[in-house]
DNA sequence: GGGAAAAGTACTGCCAACAGTTCTTTTAAT
DNA sequence: ATTAAAAGAACTGTTGGCAGTACTTTTCCC
């Protein structure tokens, strides 16, 4: 890392360790931290401008999260997943936003599902504009809207947690011939069966649409290491490069 | 807590905050540290012979575990469980476990399988020879069994963490009058769902397992109140008890 | 030179003390 | 007595420093 993590205005008398914590995880969301890379406390600490037991909590936390693993006496790395962990995490996901989609398909209220109607509106005009940054926005406005009319403020937050494991990878997801659309048809499906109050079939779509997630990841993956493999054959032909 | 908490033989030179956070996590399930109860840092360094620091580090993880409550600048207490926690956390468990056991089902190996047989038959004779003790031990081995073989180890951690967070009450689920041979009924049908690599029934049967299990308890806990309640009456006829 | 021992370095784990905040009790004024 | 201000007690948040451990480089012996 290029030591080019801002020392945040640490006035002082405010609570330093939630900031460091936020800090730390963009970092690490945003890849400025990449996977495998160890951090160090001094380092952090004196970069931030604080003492080590801010930064300590805040990788405490971050490691109970998943985002840091810790080796006793070693230090932390940022992790790293594998593709069986990629697998793992979004079948989880999968079961989980199916649970969140049936709940809000029994407790949604007419509020909150007028609200989800004027996000697909807007989502449609977001494609046809082909504004992906916005899409994304709507897209995490949408599952934020489900999860919350799901009225399970600990599933929500398990969700969440996972869907940052991802983040960094989803957004390739968007990158297949097609899949936008399918993305946009799979919300309104969703949409649909929540609005009918069709609890199964809510939790049958929102899972089902994970699922598809996963597997255009892996796809992606798959499409990227491939080039990956170009290219070296390539620059093979060009080794003074 | 009557600061019964033992002083664990800290031989110099081995890392503290582990066996801390052990002593702390035995100590809230086992109900010696009751909901609501305040834990303060100070006290407990002083009891357990060792400084703050590993003594915060152990409640920050119990805290991200979600086995106790953090208020800034005041401290933690043990977490109190709604009822409306316990039905999220039961239904979370249920989906998970769903996906286990489907997992389970697709990649169980023969010599797991076996084990988990041997652990069936076992069971029944637990319960015909009414051992409640053992009984219990055999379930917490069946079901660690069953998410083995699911070869998910996220999701192994993620349902123990739920299933840590009603083990004090889980017992009492027993206690329903044909309840005992309905849990063996229904781990024989998991696995014999699995044996058969039935993906689609093992979820399905795995899920329905532990909504009964949650609907036990709120049984369960309805009738408490109800006792709680005659008592209370009781005693109002003898004010001077 | 090559490999083993030894010194040096870099880091985590732990600690005691300080600073600031919240809650409680006392004191003082009405 | 009643209420408000002030002092005090009880904790958490934070700090820098010490101790011990794993890794790196150097030194020494063959």
């Amino acid at each position: 890392m290029d030591q080019n993590l801002q020392q945040f205005n640490s006035e002082d008398s405010e609570i330093k360790q939630p900031q460091v914590y936020q800090i730390l995880r963009q970092a690490i969301l945003g890849e400025q931290l990449k996977p495998g890379e160890r951090l160090v406390e001094r380092k952090l600490a004196m970069q931030l401008g604080v003492s080590r037991t801010p930064v300590r909590e805040a990788i405490r936390k971050l490691e109970s999260e998943g985002l840091l693993k810790h080796i006793p006496r070693k230090g932390v790395v940022v992790a790293r997943l594998s593709p069986q962990d990629a697998w793992e995490i979004y079948h989880i996901r999968a079961v989980l936003e199916g649970l969140a989609a049936r709940l809000a398909a029994e407790w949604i209220t007419a509020k909150e599902l007028e609200h989800l109607e004027k996000l697909i509106a807007e989502m449609e005009k977001a494609v046809e504009a082909k504004d992906l940054n916005y899409l994304n926005e709507l897209n995490s406005q949408f599952n934020d809207a489900v999860y919350g009319a799901a009225k399970s403020p600990r599933l929500k937050q398990m969700i969440s947690n996972l869907y940052d494991y991802i983040v960094s990878f989803a957004r390739v997801g968007y990158s297949l011939p097609g899949r936008i659309q399918e993305v946009l048809s799979e919300h309104r499906a969703l949409f649909e069966a929540i609005k009918k109050g069709d609890v199964e079939e809510a939790e049958r779509v929102a899972r089902k649409h994970v699922e598809r997630s996963c597997e255009c990841y892996f796809v992606r993956r798959a499409l990227a290491e491939q080039e990956d493999a170009e290219r070296l054959k390539k620059s093979r032909n060009y080794p003074h490069l």
